[in-house]
DNA sequence: TTAGAACGCGCG
DNA sequence: AAAGCGCGCGTTCTAA
């Protein structure tokens, strides 16, 4: 029985409930640590000896971009960084890339590019000096060949540190044969798996983390980034099933809301980014540029909700449009981002009064909790400093739906230990990979992967469907993609 | 020598 | 005065 629409919501916290929520995927969450995540450690060796070698090259194109008695000013300043150690950086290699504050040097000081640029340049949080981050740079990129070889070098360097590296180094050695030592399983093959921990208790909205590895920050973005990616490997014979929900704290908003126009698009299974395009821009028919319309209308839905300023979107947004190597067009000013924000909340009204409620309340108590009564106490709104209050309402916010999506990810991974205890018992063995936020990893035999699929649909969708009554507890349909796959990539 | 802050950056 | 939220990790660099 469906009550969209009509179902009244608790205004209170109730701790049992939420006692209930951190307890239920504790089971699942043993599993994923304990079986661990197949990789490749020959597919990482090889992709960090080609950035290794990539990274060399860039840092020869670096010192070749600058004049040579730019070069020579440069290398002779010496700040706190070079002592006669190790550190040290050798004339040959030319100097050291990875430092953020020699960078500042020799973009600021060196070539002057705060000056000549445009735009007011950031400062570092401690405000020391100018900053050197992603983007900080992309505003530079035309002021100087370098900057954008920095980038580059950048890009590439941390992912041969953080994963290609680093990977390989954490896995462990799991033997084939039956009762792995390890992880207790078959294996038909020798294979090497990383062991994640996960941490049910850490954060503040109720999300899990996770750490040694993190997998929840494996790059998947960029070109170079999926590559890491392709390195998760499912064991012989067995196959990974993907599944991850589609745009849940979109939904849940649209579900507290009560936005009439976000429940119209999930009800009819619309597009919810070409209805904020059409809100923001117009008909597409009359758009000259279709791309950075719908680029433009994603990335206002996932910044706006959570209070973001027109400095910060147009950040944000020009960070979208580079990574997809799309121009800017030529409204994308701080002015141009205001005037998106306004556009945005005068055609989600239902979203902005719910928000605004929402910040009464978070002022009011001091506490902000979601539909299932997960409390986080926000103090900061009783603060005399007008930006710690407002960014404790950010916060409050930002809980109600992050805290919410967490909430539902709890629910559904408690269900889906019970169904998969239950298929163990047809014979069908699951191994949980790995649980991010809005997405469940499973590996499972190949012949299985199909119902395995199936089962992981039937729960995460249905994860607002009371399971005693059959009640529908959502105003709006939860739905999700799956893939199945043998490398952690599209195939 | 070690601990940890600062910076920067990967993901949802 | 800062300018969306939530994390973990690698490197540099400083302080003890």
């Amino acid at each position: 029985m469906s009550l969209y629409g009509g179902v009244e919501l608790p205004d209170r916290p109730d701790p049992e409930n939420v006692r209930r929520l951190d307890l239920l995927p504790i089971p699942m969450v043993r599993k994923i640590m304990r079986y661990g995540w197949r990789i490749d450690p020959d597919h990482f060796r090889e992709l960090s000896s080609r950035l290794t070698a990539r990274m060399a090259e860039l840092r020869s194109d670096i010192t070749n971009e600058i004049p040579p008695e730019a070069l020579d000013r440069f290398l002779e300043v010496t700040d706190g960084a070079e002592d006669d150690d190790e550190i040290a950086e050798l004339p040959d290699q030319g100097f050291n890339v990875e430092s953020s504050a020699r960078i500042a040097s020799l973009l600021y000081d060196t070539l002057g590019l705060h000056r000549t640029a445009g735009v007011k340049v950031k400062k570092t949080k401690g405000g020391d000096r100018f900053s050197t981050g992603k983007k900080t740079l992309e505003q530079l990129k035309l002021q100087h060949p370098v900057v954008s070889l920095i980038l580059s070098y950048r890009e590439h360097s941390k992912l041969e540190s953080t994963y290609a590296r680093a990977l390989p180094r954490i896995a462990r050695f799991h033997p084939k044969g039956k009762d792995c030592p390890e992880c207790g399983r078959f294996h038909s093959t020798d294979e090497y798996r990383v062991h994640t921990q996960i941490l049910t208790t850490r954060t503040a909205t109720g999300r899990t983390a996770s750490k040694k590895p993190n997998l929840g920050n494996i790059p998947v973005r960029s070109q170079l980034g999926a590559e890491i990616r392709a390195g998760f490997i499912a064991s012989e014979g067995h196959k990974i099933v993907d599944r991850d929900w589609s745009q849940i704290e979109l939904r849940l908003l649209a579900h507290l809301s009560r936005d009439p126009v976000l429940l119209e698009v999930y009800r009819n299974d619309g597009d919810v980014h070409e209805t904020t395009a059409f809100g923001l821009f117009g008909s597409i028919e009359s758009s000259s540029n279709p791309v950075a319309r719908r680029i433009c209308a994603k990335t206002c839905n996932f910044s706006i909700v959570y209070g973001t300023t027109e400095i910060g979107l147009y950040e944000q947004l020009c960070d979208s449009f580079s990574r997809v190597k799309v121009p800017y067009p030529d409204w994308l000013t701080e002015a141009g981002c205001k005037a998106k924000i306004d556009g945005w909340f005068d055609f989600y009204t239902g979203a902005k009064a719910y928000l605004d409620a929402e910040e009464s309340k978070i002022r009011r108590y001091g506490i902000a909790w979601t539909q299932c009564g997960r409390v986080r106490r926000i103090p900061e709104v009783k603060s005399y400093h007008s930006h710690i209050q407002s960014a404790g309402v950010r916060q409050g916010n930002n809980h109600g739906i992050q805290g919410g999506s967490a909430d539902l990810m709890r629910l559904a991974l408690g269900e889906l230990g019970d169904r998969f205890d239950l298929l163990r018992e047809y014979g069908i063995e699951t191994f949980p990979l790995m649980t991010i936020y809005d997405q469940i990893l499973t590996e499972v035999p190949e012949d299985d992967a199909e119902t395995v699929n199936a089962a992981t649909e039937e729960i995460m969708d249905n994860v607002m469907v009371d399971r005693s009554t059959g009640m529908n507890l959502c105003r709006v349909p939860i739905r999700s993609d799956g893939k199945i796959m043998s490398h952690w990539v599209k195939e």
